[in-house]
DNA sequence: GATGAATGAGCGTTCATTCAT
DNA sequence: GATGAATGAACGCTCATTCAT
């Protein structure tokens, strides 16, 4: 019977491999290597290369679920409940590099099968997003004529920038919790000065 | 001596295929093709793949920055000017879709190029909304404690985000003039209700 | 394990295909359709091309090195030595006429790395030619004027040169034996008649 | 009409490009621009590539030809008309870098070809010094059992690997005389001490 | 189950040759 | 005659995937 720690151990040399060369430019081999396993082995555990892909989201993306889930039941108040989704996003996309170069370089990088992906676990993520939206509209704390969808775009597009921002090299001055704070207050408050 | 249209054909196509495709399913043959050259030819014009893929932002890019800076130049409101660029950025992208999709899907590949590249014509891009904000907090029209290259972050990542959702395919039930609005408004005055 | 087996056999198949058409004209996929093994096995036992190029000198003038070091050790007359040098490289170069083909039309071939090589085994071979000359100089049997390094590349050149004529196709009337002892002959005592 | 002046100006690029690279690693437009004139000029004064490698040899070695025989007719002494051959070969080949390289490197490259049109002018040259050989035999100055072919090929062999030990980068401590004397005196004297 | 040698389709790029100007 | 842009066949090499051990 396959083992479940060896399939851990594949994603987690994949997520590394992945975010070190890009999915394109890493060969199985080298996730094989990472994980100390031969290469016909990779092939026990997973169709093909790009289903290794998406093992790592459903793998990786779960964790965050289950994480900021987590820490959301604690929490009432929605303004509360956006500040810790960011809060806690940006923290673990600076932790977790390579998590973080996964979801910015191999979101995007193509195709139907990701398309169709996206519909799941990583869907699931964002629209933790629009339902805290939905819950202080409800609440009467947002603007109810937001649309939470829209909202939930801005967020995560925000997020995402940042996050791939960091792992660039760009310099970046601010700390997590400042780019936090920021996010958090421009979109609680906007950007205008009070009497624009 | 080369023919400009040849390159601009070439460029076309590339954006073309790449869009379709990504940049790495792309085939040279499939540019060659699209474009009604030869495949040698296009190494009469480019040093190679990558560099093709540079062009295309160069270009693209380039006609971008044209548009919105003839734009802004004609508006000193930086309330107004935000607008601008954010509804024209949704605009172009709507209209453009081999474009979008080139920025978003290719811009995310690892590479030290691209990282270099992105020091030139596509940060001057970026270096537009900064200024807008920077504008504004000298004019007193926007919160002083906001960091500009903050905002800008969150401003692109944003616009990106939703341009990503509108070619992925996933039905987006707001007309382009629905988002941009949406989105400058939780920029300019947040999300909050009046009394929280 | 890599086979052994198999990094001989493509050895093998490049030596004759080298041999028939040269090392530009030689395809890998013909070396590798002759080896009876997949392109890309190929890359298993060897680096690129050029390397297999020299490869097939490694071990084919390896072997030479060390016939013609066995036959040698049983003889003390640098004038039988040197006999036996020429006699031995003009019957292997008859029999194995891909080697004789490689060297005469591969060792030619400018390249720094065939310059660095030739620097190793190849030159080892050489220098055989010079220690014989040498040691003949020593014993008082050869005359002390002449300069082994001058004499052993006449020798090499002069068997060199036989060997390709004999295999460019144009008829050579002469035996091995009868051209072995000639070049002796005229090494030993010259062309000159007695009393010239 | 053709130019001749065109024709030379090719001729003389391509030998000095052939030599540079060799035959293989030359393009067509390096000799282009090496002469001056455009890629497809070439084509009105050349069948192809390996034409233009032909003419060069048809040319140049024809030049030697025509230089040796001169220096050959002003002298009855066929002991001191080899030596004329010898040296002068070595002394072109000294300054001639180029027609030293593509003899030694392109007249091996191959091919079925060129083994044709070594009967030709190329192989004019070499019965330059069988001749010789016959002469002296007739002439009862040199040794009537050798064979001169034979001799040929020793003489031209020894000579060939001088030179290509020369433009190998090899250090070659001896002078050209040196060297000229050296073989010149192993031919007529062989290499035997006066007692052996 | 695990291995890693073997496979071979596939692609980026080169360059001799052509041909419209 | 001269040009050089255009062509496209050809090849070295890679790497995801398979399969005998």
């Amino acid at each position: 019977m396959k083992s479940p720690d060896k399939h851990r151990k594949i994603i987690r040399a994949a997520t590394k491999v992945f975010a070190k060369k890009g999915f394109f430019n890493a060969r199985i081999s080298d996730i094989a290597k990472e994980a100390k396993v031969a290469d016909g082995t990779i092939y026990l555990y997973f169709n093909n290369k790009f289903d290794i892909l998406l093992s790592v989201f459903e793998q990786e993306i779960g964790k965050l679920i289950d994480q900021v889930s987590l820490l959301l039941k604690k929490e009432d108040n929605p303004k509360i409940k956006l500040e810790i989704f960011i809060t806690n996003h940006l923290e673990e996309m600076k932790k977790n590099r390579y998590l973080a170069e996964v979801i910015h370089i191999e979101l995007r990088q193509t195709s139907k099968l990701i398309r169709e992906y996206r519909k799941n676990t990583f869907n699931e993520y964002l629209a933790i997003i629009a339902s805290i939206i939905e819950q202080g509209q409800e609440a009467g704390v947002f603007r109810k004529e937001i649309e939470p969808e829209i909202a939930r775009q801005m967020v995560f597009g925000a997020l995402d920038e940042i996050s791939r921002c960091w792992h660039i090299g760009n310099d970046c001055p601010f700390t997590t919790e400042e780019v936090s704070q920021q996010i958090t207050s421009i979109l609680q408050v906007g950007i205008l000065a009070p009497n624009n």
